[in-house]
DNA sequence: GTGAAAGCGCTAACAA
DNA sequence: TTGTTAGCGCTTTCAC
C-alpha cells in the first residue's frame, strides 16, 4: 500500500489537516511544524494522490483536448501550443483523436467530462448538433481552436481565413491571371466552405473575373490525392495558369505533379497556399504562402481557457489572430 | 450539483450498489430492475464520475505518455499508434512533452504517477538515472517505445537500428563508395551512438574501409541544421560521394544543400537515410530509406502495456519489430 | 496555528 | 438478486 497523508500525519505527530496545509503551501502553518512535516514526507516518500485530491476538491488540474488526428502536423503543432501553456499553468492534458467522426467526438466529450476535466479544447471540421449539445451542458468551459462556431456559442481562437484567402487570390489576380484554380480539402469543413472558398470568390469578383465552378477542385486533404488531381487538371483545354491551394500538402502534391510533367513553377503555374508546416520551405521552388500561426492558435486557446476556468474577465470570446504573408518563389 | 449514483438509486427505489452494477454491466441484476435503473439514469442524465470511481476502484483507465515533442512528426506518428490501441482497450491518455530534459522527465513521471495512471509509455533520447529510479519504484507497468534501455530493466519496443544502419551503409559501400559520410543528430541519443553509428562503423569495416572521424557529422536534428552542415561538407578536398543520414529531415536538408549548389543526387552523391515521414517521397529525387514503422512501434508498445496492466503472460519484454528497405532514387 | 470530522461519488466485500 | 456498509485519500469547514 502506498504512503498516505495519514501515515505522514502520524509520523509527524500532527493531524492530516496540517499535512494537507503543508502540501498545499497554505501559510497558516508554523515554520517549525512545516519543517517537521516536510521531513516526514521526504522520509516516507509520500506522494499525494491526485485522484483523491480531485474528488475532494472537485478540481483535477487536467484539461481535455479533442483533436481530429495528432499525427497530422497541423494539429500536432497546435497541440504543442496548447501543451506549453497548459504546463505553464500546471494542467495536464488528456488528448484524444476523433478522426473527425461526429459520433466519436460525442463519445469523447462524454468521456472527458466524465473524467472531470476542468476545461476542454475542441477541434473539428464542423460542429455537429450532438457535439454542440454535449458541450453546452458541460459544467466546465470549452474553447474551440482552429475551429469555427457558426452559432457564436463558444469561445474560439482563429485567424481570418476568408481575408487571408482573399488576399492570396487577389495577389494571383493582380499578376494577370484569369483562370485561377482553387484546390481544397472537403467543403464539409466549415473553414473551407465558409471562409477560404468565400474569400476566393470575393477576390475573383473584385478582380472582375467570372466564377467558374469547374475551377474548384474538392479533394482529399492529402499529398497523394493532390498529386492525382493534377492529372485531371492538366486535361483542361483552356489551361489555368494559377493555383490557390487550401493548404501546403495539397500545394506540394500539385507542385510535384506539375514538375514531374515537365512544366515549371512559377513560369507555367503560379501557386499560393496556406502554410501549416515547413514543407513549403523545403520544396523547390519554395512556396509563397499565408503563414498560419498554429502554435499561437493553440497557446492562445489554452490561455483563454485558463481565464475561463478561473472565472476571470475575458474581453473577447472570439479571438482572431493575425496571419503573415510569406513571399517566396512560387509566385512571380 | 451534478446527478450522483445516489440520486439515481433513490429515483429507482434501489440501492446504490444496484445502480453501480447496472452501470458496470454486472450480470447479477434482474432484467426488469436493470431496465428501471437505465430509465432513471436516462431521465436524470446521470453521468458516472470517473474520479470517484478511480478512487474507489484504484483504476483510472488512464495511461501516461511522456514524449520529447509531440510536434515532431516522429513522435506524433508513434503517439497515434499508442492512442489507437489505447482507445481499443478503453484507456485515455495523459500526454506530456519533456523536450528531452531529464529534470522535466522526472517531474512528469512524478506527476503522472501522482495522477494514478494505470501504466505509462516513456520515450526519450536516453534514460537518466533519476528517471530510471522514478520508473523503477512505480507501482504500475512502464513500457519504452522507440527508446533504448541499456540496463534491460523495462519492457521496450524498437527495431534493430544497428542492423538497419549496417545494411544501409553496406548498400552504399557495395556501390563502390569509399568515403561515406555519416550525418547524425546528437550522439547523446542512445540510438544514434550505440546503434546507428555502430552499424555504420561495422559496415565500413566489413567493406574494408578505414574509419575516418572527420566523416562523422554530429548536428542538430533539424532540416535547417543539415542544410547548413552541407556548407561544411562541401569544403572537403577529397570529396565524399555518399551520405548516410540519421533521419529524413537531415537527409532532405543535405539534399537541398547539394542541389542548390548545382550538384546532383545520385550522380554526385548517393544518399540513404532512416525514414520517419512521407517527406522522403515528396522530395526529388525520392530518397532511398530504411522505413521505420513508427505507428506500429506505438501500437505494439500500447498493446504490450495492456498485457502488463492486466498481469497477462508476456513472452518477451524486449520487442524488436521488422523494418523495410525502400529503394528509391537517391541511390543508383 | 492546529485538529476533528464530515464529506467528495463511487466500488466492493459481505449479508441477506 | 439486492442492500448495507466500509472505505478509497484527500480537502475543507468549523472549533478551539
Amino acid at each position: 500500500m502506498a504512503v498516505t497523508i495519514y501515515d505522514v500525519a502520524r509520523e509527524a505527530n500532527v493531524s492530516m489537516a496540517t499535512v494537507s496545509r503543508v502540501v498545499n503551501d497554505n501559510q497558516n502553518v508554523k515554520p517549525s511544524t512545516r519543517k517537521k512535516v516536510l521531513e516526514c514526507i521526504e522520509r516516507l516518500g509520500y506522494r499525494p494522490n491526485a485522484v483523491a485530491r480531485g474528488l475532494a476538491s472537485k478540481k483535477t488540474t487536467t484539461i481535455g483536448v479533442i483533436v481530429p488526428d495528432i499525427s497530422n502536423s497541423f494539429y500536432a503543432e497546435l497541440s504543442r501550443g496548447i501543451a506549453d501553456v497548459a504546463t505553464m499553468y500546471e494542467y495536464n492534458i488528456i488528448l484524444s483523436n476523433s478522426d473527425k467522426r461526429a459520433d466519436r467526438e460525442v463519445e469523447l466529450l462524454v468521456d472527458h467530462f466524465g473524467k472531470q476535466v476542468d476545461g476542454l479544447i475542441f477541434m473539428s471540421d464542423s460542429i455537429s448538433e450532438e457535439a454542440r449539445k454535449e458541450m453546452s451542458i458541460a459544467s466546465v468551459p470549452v474553447v474551440l481552436a482552429g475551429t469555427l462556431d457558426q452559432q457564436s456559442q463558444f469561445a474560439t481562437v482563429n485567424i481570418d481565413y476568408e481575408e487571408a484567402a482573399y488576399e492570396a487570390v487577389k495577389l494571383l489576380a493582380s499578376n494577370g491571371h484569369k483562370r485561377i484554380i482553387f484546390v481544397t480539402g472537403t467543403l464539409t469543413k466549415d473553414i473551407n466552405r465558409e471562409c477560404k472558398k468565400v474569400g476566393y470568390e470575393r477576390a475573383l469578383k473584385d478582380a472582375g473575373i467570372e466564377l467558374d465552378d469547374e475551377l474548384v477542385f474538392e479533394i482529399d486533404n492529402t499529398y497523394d490525392s493532390a498529386y492525382e488531381s493534377w492529372k485531371q487538371i492538366r486535361t483542361f483545354s483552356d489551361r489555368p495558369t494559377a493555383i490557390f491551394a487550401g493548404n501546403d500538402d495539397i500545394a506540394v502534391g500539385l507542385l510535384n505533379g506539375i514538375r514531374d510533367d515537365g512544366l515549371l513553377v512559377p513560369d507555367d503555374f503560379e501557386i499560393i497556399c496556406f502554410e501549416h508546416s515547413n514543407i513549403t520551405r523545403i520544396v523547390r521552388p519554395q512556396l509563397t504562402t499565408v503563414a498560419v500561426p498554429l502554435y499561437d492558435l493553440g497557446a492562445v486557446a489554452m490561455r483563454l481557457l485558463t481565464k475561463l476556468m478561473s472565472d476571470e474577465e475575458v474581453e473577447e470570446h472570439k479571438v482572431i489572430l493575425p496571419f503573415r504573408f510569406e513571399k517566396r518563389d512560387s509566385v512571380k
